[in-house]
DNA sequence: CGGGTGTTTGACTTCAGTCAAGTTGTGTGG
DNA sequence: CCACACAACTTGACTGAAGTCAAACACCCG
């Protein structure tokens, strides 16, 4: 049931034509339909266009592509970056299942990121016109989606906070118990999960470099703070390792 | 015409029962109302509450507070602040007029950052939920007030991508040019303009200390890019504080 | 099994921070 | 209007955290 649609072929996306629904997806009381009744969650999934699967390295989109679609991820991970004048990259964050890419398309109608799937992939694609449409005459939609841009907003601010004065130790222990509260969240264990980004990409979404990072984990396992295994983290101390990210130990 | 309302005392915020109006406001092509015909911009007109005045200082509003309004700076300038865990400030960005203030909050219904006059300012209060029942019959301003989330977002990544992998030198030179962009989409002049914020407050916000504020202001000065006095700034050399700002120009 | 990518570790460098002293500006009360 | 005090800013000397460069090592995949 899967085929690439001959008309729309972008490398390493196909399109699955079995239509998504809300109803049955895991992600639902995380996602935009959070909150809805059976009718409401019945609307949304009729406008709800198809089911994308993004390959590991794949583009969903790029920056400067026009703004159609706003993608919710039904299953991997994607990091969205931006690049500078110069050329330099920046990774803007890292999404999971549940998440909504694309909400910074809506001031110009063009991307200013590129959304690269770190695995395997799957999107659901909402077009955007249509749920507008449908935002008018849905208020607790409305209320959701709006909940959902100003948590995009609050998170950005956190990761100002982050890089405009924590030192490299603090930005990665906040940015491991960020990543476990967000898998606890999504039932998943919050001591124990695998990296789905490189060292280099940690480094440059936090502000450090890849050697900087690779040291930070050789001191936090030397700290008995983390088991490590290339990509696979244990937490052996979590609430130590929040006191670290939280400033209030120094961790030498 | 002003007085102090005796049941809603803030120190430093008055209220000014003057009613606002969009369609005399000066800002309405930035704010708000934009694109608004004029029935829809009375519409709006009557839901809007009351103009406050904020005094340099004043709090608008302050982490934790319930979140009732969002604010439309009328007049003046802010600044926005978080505070970390373990009580350092971090500055997340400096606000003008016509500029939306408060779309933080409605992810959680609490403000998630402190917002603080830089000089004696006005802002016009929106209750929010009466603007999103407008919100739901009234596309054009629906569609807008997205853009301004959305802008808030783009706003916030640039801000990233500045403090993750730029330069002092690169850092406050964008800084500027961005407040010059700022200034001339106001019908100010984009050269020469008033810095409403201290040396401090700048660092703050670009991740920088006051002294290093301080040393590249005397280096733009012997550079022949800027004429610096107090406050006081003209570009003296705008396509160049670009190229600096880009990065494709070092700046001994 | 070999080649390439990704990661770790060490030695050295550098950019921006810290500390300290001095200067300029501002606002208040005599 | 001036004098004083305090805050804001500037400048210099020194320090240190993280970056750069380089080499070695480990893991993955055909």
């Amino acid at each position: 049931m899967i085929r690439e649609l001959p008309s729309l072929v972008i490398p390493g996306v196909t399109i699955d034509v079995l239509k998504a629904s809300c109803a049955t997806c895991s992600m639902h009381q995380l996602c935009l339909p959070m909150g809805l009744d059976d009718k409401d969650m019945e609307r949304l999934d009729q406008i709800i266009g198809r089911r994308r699967k993004v390959a590991r390295g794949a583009n969903l989109f790029r920056i400067g592509d026009t703004f159609q679609n706003l993608y919710a991820i039904r299953l991997g991970h994607f990091k969205t970056c931006q690049v500078s004048q110069d050329g330099v990259e920046q990774i803007t964050g890292f999404q999971m299942a549940g998440e909504l890419l694309g909400m910074d398309a809506i001031s110009t109608d063009l991307h200013h990121c590129t959304a690269v799937a770190l695995e395997d992939s799957e999107v659901c694609e909402i077009p955007f016109s249509t749920l507008q449409q449908l935002l008018g005459d849905m208020p607790t939609l409305l209320r959701h989606f709006h909940r959902m841009m100003s948590q995009e907003i609050t998170r950005e601010q956190s990761v100002m906070l982050l890089l405009g004065n924590m030192q490299a130790t603090q930005r990665f222990a906040a940015f491991l118990v960020n990543l476990s509260s967000r898998y606890e969240a999504r039932g998943y264990s919050p001591n124990t999960f695998q990296l789905r980004m490189s060292r280099e990409e940690i480094g440059n979404y936090l502000g450090l470099t890849i050697e900087s990072i690779s040291r930070l984990l050789s001191r936090f396992k030397k700290e008995a703070l983390l088991r490590v295994s290339n990509r696979e983290i244990e937490m052996l101390d979590p609430p130590r390792l929040k006191a670290v990210a939280a400033g209030s130990q120094t961790c030498n």
